[in-house]
DNA sequence: GCCGTTTTCGGCCCGACTGTTTTCAGTCG
């Protein structure tokens, strides 16, 4: 197969091999620090720039917890979809006894017993053995054990793909509601993946205090959404929901909240990283404060600013809290500022009932007013979007009515259009028809399939159109369908950049579009970018903050975030492109 | 296996809860 037509492994899919890996390793009896620099590896691939990219550019080594051998093993997995070193686990180990591992309650310790002692190296297998009793008088195998089993396995077959950030936000909001009704408490909120605003999360956790935590904890445990109670003590408890997703809940006093908080927004690697470094300093974080192993002081943070500073670094933002090199930059207090919701100044991406919107152009208007902006684009679909898409005469229309509107709504509203990008690469309106729009929005919507080199050809064309200000939602990833069409970041992000194109973070629920490593790599290539909402309602204009959660775990300031610069500037964005200087 | 503002060798984060235990191993995050 020619390089270009191969398809590319995800980064997610690399770091599941390594997590493989290190899982058949722990099986296989290897050194405990052996097998997690496997899962460290793994971490930093999630967080990586896209990993063909990143060995193509010889950078793979300068990654954090990637060695020479590691590093080996992930060019293998690149290059042939799996590694000697896994190859080898396999010949002990079937696939299959990853489904024992799955069963919420059976680690490795067990699984490895269950396998060497009974031969059971599937959940087939194990659910037979329950069902004959054969693990009957098994030494610390006692009845409540294996009830927990036979739950466990349920949720593992009923068990649904990680959730998508906007859900889980939502089940998260359902909880705080219902702890609020419970016994007093101080202060609550939610953390882990959440906080950090992952696209995906596993599970949801929040922390919370309370001057009397059991109290908190018991009601948690009795809400009536709580299919299973996994664990219920004095400071925590964990409940499954129908459907599998667990949510977690911690209670401390007041006094360490910022303890708290930051224990459990992690992640894990960020803690890790975060603790090595205090015990360089004679100094013990948990949940619980700040020991001072010299002098046997701890040290409690009420907020978790508080935390940070007492180990001599910045402030570091959840977002950032990946496990790279965030540590390093906070003690070099050299850390990004990242941009905020209310830097913002616009959107340049909502629909209309013109096209496939819910609401009136008017209502759009003042919506996005209403949100404080000072600037925004309507961006109705062209034509080639059929019954949806607008044609040049019915776009002159629209165009002639916001005129007309003036600045009734107190917004400045700038006439655009989201304009298909062709397969050839040519726009869905001719030059003449584009440049009597203020900005342009081009975007592809059809023949996804295309090869890596002809999509990469496609997107380049479109960035060199003059006219085109922006590529919306640039590789068509969709949480709920499809991971996106293929074509050469790289070379995509240094057209972008040479010509004056902005590429789009598009913060509809299920695009999420750049994720945050690509906005970081475009960034790194000089690309400037948008946070928009692509609203098809009201509602929808909200969704820009999950582009701004994006945007932020790439470590954007403002100045890489068009629509955070004053109109003039934007203005002369696009007078710079036209005028092709 | 990885890594270095004490180190190219000798270290490598921290604690809660459960079940089956008479003091703790295993699991989880």
């Amino acid at each position: 197969m020619p390089p270009d037509t191969k398809p590319t492994i995800s980064n997610t899919d690399v770091a599941k091999k390594l997590l493989d890996i290190r899982m058949l390793m722990e099986l296989a009896g290897e050194p405990f620090y052996k097998y997690t620099a496997f899962e460290r590896a793994a971490a930093t691939v999630e967080n990586a720039s896209p990993i063909a990219d990143v060995i193509a550019a010889g950078e793979l080594l300068k990654l954090p917890g990637i060695g020479k051998s590691i590093g080996g093993a992930i060019e293998e997995i690149v290059n042939t979809g799996t590694a000697q070193a896994l190859e080898e686990l396999h010949k002990r180990f079937p696939p299959t006894i990853f489904e024992v591992l799955g069963v919420s309650g059976i680690g490795v310790k067990t699984a490895a017993l269950l396998f060497e002692n009974y031969g059971i190296a599937s959940l087939a297998e194990l659910e037979r053995a329950i069902e004959e009793g054969s693990l009957a008088g098994v030494p610390r195998l006692g009845p409540k054990t294996i009830e927990n089993w036979k739950r466990g396995i349920l949720a593992y077959k009923g068990r649904q793909r990680r959730t998508p950030l906007p859900e889980a936000l939502a089940i998260a909001q359902e909880a705080i509601s219902y702890l609020l009704l419970g016994p007093p408490l101080a202060r609550l909120g939610y953390a882990g993946s959440l906080r950090r605003q992952e696209i995906t999360v596993g599970d949801v956790d929040l922390v919370c205090t309370s001057g009397n935590a059991e109290h908190v904890t018991e009601y948690f445990a009795r809400w009536e959404r709580a299919e299973a109670v996994l664990a219920e003590g004095p400071t925590k408890s964990s409940i499954w929901l129908a459907g599998g997703l667990q949510i977690d809940l911690r209670v401390l006093p007041d006094r360490v909240y910022g303890n708290l908080l930051q224990h459990f927004t992690g992640s894990r690697e960020h803690n890790i990283q975060l603790r090595e470094h205090a015990v360089r300093r004679n100094l013990r974080v948990s949940e619980n404060g700040i020991l001072n192993l010299e002098n046997g002081e701890v040290i409690t943070c009420p907020e978790e600013e508080g935390v940070y500073e007492a180990l001599g670094m910045q402030y570091i933002p959840p977002e950032l809290r990946t496990g790279m090199d965030e540590i390093e930059l906070a003690l070099a207090r050299a850390l990004p500022k990242l941009i905020e919701e209310s830097d913002l100044r616009g959107d340049f991406h909502m629909h209309s009932t013109w096209s496939d919107g819910r609401n009136s152009l008017d209502d759009m208007i003042a919506a996005a007013a209403a949100r404080g902006y000072q600037y925004h684009s309507i961006s109705d679909h062209s034509w080639g979007r059929g019954r949806f898409g607008l044609d040049a005469d019915k776009l002159r229309e629209q165009r002639a009515y916001v005129r007309e509107l003036g600045d009734r709504y107190g917004i400045r509203t700038l006439c655009s259009s989201e304009v298909d990008i062709l397969p050839d690469g040519s726009m869905d309106f001719p030059d003449d028809v584009l440049a009597e729009l203020d900005i342009v929005i081009g975007s592809v919507h059809s023949s996804f399939s295309m090869s890596r080199e002809q999509m990469t050809k496609r997107l380049i064309r479109a960035c060199e159109n003059p006219y085109v200000n922006i590529i919306g939602h640039p590789t068509g990833r969709r949480s709920d369908s499809f991971p996106g069409y293929e074509f050469d970041y790289d070379a995509v992000f240094a057209a972008a950049a040479r010509t004056g194109t902005a590429l789009e973070i598009d913060g509809q629920a299920v695009r999420l579009d750049l994720s945050s490593p690509l906005a970081c790599r475009a960034k790194e290539a000089g690309v400037t970018l948008t946070c928009d909402s692509d609203a098809h309602e009201i509602a929808d204009l909200e969704d820009i903050v999950l582009a701004i959660g994006q945007a932020r775990r790439a470590g954007l300031e403002t100045r890489h975030i068009l629509n955070t610069w004053p109109l003039e500037d934007v203005l002369a964005f696009v007078a710079r492109k036209r005028a092709g200087t």
